[in-house]
DNA sequence: CCGTATCCTGGCCGATACTG
DNA sequence: CAGTATCGGCCAGGATACGG
């Protein structure tokens, strides 16, 4: 938790699992997040070991997040959040709508 | 990640999945949790609707706390972070074995 | 035994401005 | 394009004391 437990970590690792992302490409994938904290938890990851940061020095610069092996590790942990996310949503929905239907 | 984000949420729902427990049973399996932070837990479960409080009014009071059939639902979810979890430690342990090896 | 009330601290996180 | 620097709000979480 205390790796994984940020607002934004685990959900960055689930954009990161489709393939190598740029950091424009990652900034549009998470509306709201600030460069600040995407720079801070890609540091975060990097140093823990589960991505690979490549800078490709052209002009403007290029750089590319890519996942470790030991990143891919995430994936069961990702696939299993989503899974419970989606029945959390879908559960609150129909408590809403129980909640309207017998006011 | 905002229900489970804090720090002792899923290690409290871990022990649930055991059986019910009663506060005091929940206290001693978690050395460092605050009474605070353990109450403040356990509410924001139950209102979720993941834990069911039940208070025996004996002397001095029994109260214990269970998981609901939607609260086991997180088992999955702790499942494979304490797989990973375990992952992580080991792989720790090796780095820093391999660090103490080379110096 | 099972809490609540109160106070306090650290750090997550956002906003904004600036740079190679 | 891909950041860094700085400031500040807010809230998770701890310590302590008290109550039914």
């Amino acid at each position: 938790m205390r790796l994984l437990g940020g607002r934004w970590r685990l959900l960055l690792v689930s954009y990161l699992l489709d393939g190598p992302k740029r950091f424009s490409d990652l900034r549009r994938d998470m509306p709201g997040i600030s460069q600040r904290m995407l720079t801070l938890d890609l540091r975060a990851l990097e140093e823990a070991g589960f991505v690979q940061r490549t800078v490709y020095p052209e002009v403007p610069v290029r750089v590319e997040y890519d996942l470790t092996a030991d990143g891919d590790r995430l994936r069961p942990v990702v696939d299993v959040m989503r899974e419970f996310g989606l029945w959390l949503k879908a559960r609150d929905a129909l408590v809403a709508h129980a909640e309207s239907e017998s006011a």
